[in-house]
DNA sequence: CTACAATAGTACTGATCCGTCCAGTACCAC
DNA sequence: GTGGTACTGGACGGATCAGTACTATTGTAG
């Protein structure tokens, strides 16, 4: 009676750990909860989860979770813009990979390769899916993530690509425009296919490595001054 | 008793010509259920629409859907092929724009126009994030949406590009990618924008014009000769 | 005219699911 | 201890929904 049988349901093995069943703090079980509901959203969807499934996959009870969230819908958005929040990493690495003096191609290339990395990892494709399946149900939390996640991304990169341009590297009328036109040079080829593609087939690295090779080089054609 | 009381529900005034309250033809029923499914599905999604809403709409007995599609889902996946061969129109006028001798700078502006304006429609927009949501429950689905839709524009614009730059108008290496480049140029704002919005806010006509302008700029900077 | 196929209308089955309720248990602070 | 809090486990109400059954009706082909 030690410990319990080792039958338990997989997530709960991040609990396992624990001397009793009994989570040690208030919000661990919380944590446990959108794990399991994380995993299960981004597989089967919003309507196609049920709150049981999420329960029996964070070998939780049920009424737990309703000690935590509202409701189903209350979870799936805390969920959404939680995973969202993700990107911080990434907005906060641009400007030092734009600023150190090593030219202007190579710094665009490895943001290239960074955000194509990025963006085409499993778990941030189903939510982007998952957002845009559900922009009908949930207007405002599709609208958040957009000013979060992508409309961060270009504004970060836009400043940076104008702070660029004050150095005579770049020239440019719009920023905004041209970091739209750097992601959609960069982004849009890898993207635009996993969107309907669950089972990513031809992302091999030499794939993504030419992609982008070829839109840096777009870019600058456009965009550069030598 | 010559004319049924206007209270029909909406979609069923296109059958109201008719003398009587039955359809002349056997496919007649299943145009208008297919016409009430599109409108459903799209505003409220796959598992937000039900059958009996439907069959309301398009002023049918339920029993009436179930003689003419075997159920949900393959009713489902005829609309959305049904809807998806609408492409067609547009892949049929590329050749047509890109091949009259007014230059090179002005078909492609008129091509960007008209892709443009043909990919913000509502209701295309609407198709699209109901593919990409329901991607997880129907794979093969959105897989052969993808196959018919973008990728046929994108192979259809590869080969008319190749052929301008056969006559020295543009070079390239890779004339897929430099489809893709070009529809990534003109689409990307709008597009990924709307995926995230419902209501589109900023679409005045006097953005598209300028981002189309804009797209084809970089786009000639990087594969234009003169 | 008759047989047939399509359809209407409605009720029904079986299943799912959200959210709640409740009794009992384990931990913790005091 | 004692009270408070979080949790379990199961049951359940209320609602929705896909798909079927069945009867009655109507147009149409032969």
């Amino acid at each position: 009676m030690a410990s319990p049988p080792p039958t338990l349901p997989q997530a709960a093995a991040a609990r396992a750990a624990a001397p009793t069943r009994r989570r040690t703090g208030r919000l661990a079980s919380a944590a446990v909860i959108m794990e399991a509901a994380t995993t299960l959203f981004l597989r089967k969807g919003y309507a196609g989860t049920s709150m049981d499934e999420i329960a029996a996959l964070a070998g939780v009870s049920k009424q737990t979770i309703y000690t935590h969230f509202a409701d189903k819908e209350h979870l799936f958005s805390d969920l959404i813009l939680r995973n969202a929040a993700r990107v911080d990493e990434f907005v906060e690495q641009v400007g030092g990979i734009l600023d150190d003096s090593h030219g202007l191609e190579k710094p665009l290339l490895e943001l290239a390769r960074r955000y194509i990395h990025l963006v085409i990892r499993p778990e941030v494709l189903q939510l982007r899916r998952l957002v845009i399946g559900e922009a009908g149900n949930f207007p405002d939390l599709a609208g958040t993530y957009y000013q979060r996640v992508p409309e961060r991304v270009l504004s970060t990169l836009a400043s940076n690509l104008e702070r660029l341009a004050g150095r005579g590297l770049l020239r440019m009328d719009d920023p905004m425009l041209a970091a739209n036109h750097f992601v959609a040079l960069i982004l849009w080829v890898p993207l635009d296919r996993a969107m309907f593609h669950i089972e990513q087939e031809s992302l091999e690295p030499g794939r993504l490595e030419q992609l982008a090779h070829a839109g840096v080089r777009v870019f600058l054609a456009a965009y550069g001054t030598s």
